[in-house]
DNA sequence: AAAAATGGATTACACTTGTAATCCTCCCAT
DNA sequence: ATGGGAGGATTACAAGTGTAATCCATTTTT
């Protein structure tokens, strides 16, 4: 499958929040929230389609549209390529700039220190 | 300062890995490591000249490139707008994202642990 | 029925990116 | 001195991207 861009993940990302959708709805979606134009979307569509990203059912004259791939599939693979690519595939360092520049919450930190918590737990 | 692409990254981190460094300094680490062609180099060395990530300063007829732009600051701008994109900001999804697939070791484990306690630490 | 809107397909177009090749000039080895 | 290489500048060129506009057929609206 081939690399997602930027602007195309953002429709796709609609998608997964909600599916199947028609591409009206899914242009009032992000008309809204991505000040995006109707004829950008379909475009979008048309070449999330072509990826083999997103399928469609004809209704009538009008396609419903479902993602083809699964959110979490596809954050994994971005996000260890990420890291790859950024830190040479150690999380750690990503985790401390984080740290470093405040952009913890109390919660964030609650919540990492809970999957910590489970990960050490099913190790033993 | 202009987006970095993923080649002209792999320029910028022999960079920051070590500088200055002349342009055939830098072709014969990258020509090995990451198997780019002499020329390729070139051209992305100059690409980050002009998007001013990357300085020079001429010794006769020879440059020697520095960073302008320092791998901290960078790496996490660039984290912060991809755990945005993909996260919607937040980062525990990301590093969930890990623990569940198995890509954490049991020392990444411990060193994000000490990164948590540090920051626990931090905030009393 | 005629006009207008809707939905999808096709086309557009400048900019970026990966990946070099070509050009020009100066220096070094023969 | 001369021919070949090293260095940098310029040019190349297809594919991908962001952002639409145009085209064409079919529905809706007046």
């Amino acid at each position: 499958m081939k690399e997602i861009s930027n602007s195309e993940l953002v429709v796709l990302q609609q998608l997964w929040q909600q599916s199947p959708l028609t591409s009206s709805e899914i242009v009032d979606a992000l008309e809204h929230s991505h000040d995006m134009h109707e004829k950008t979307v379909k475009t979008l569509l048309n070449r999330l389609v072509k990826k083999q990203a997103v399928s469609f059912e004809k209704q009538g004259r009008v396609y419903h549209y479902s993602p083809l791939i699964a959110e979490q599939d596809y954050t994994l693979k971005e996000s260890l390529s990420f890291v790859e690519r950024m830190f040479a595939g150690k999380l750690t360092p990503l985790v401390a700039g984080f740290a470093q520049k405040n952009k913890l919450s109390a919660d964030d930190v609650a919540e990492l220190q809970t999957l910590l918590d489970d990960w050490k737990k099913e190790q033993k």
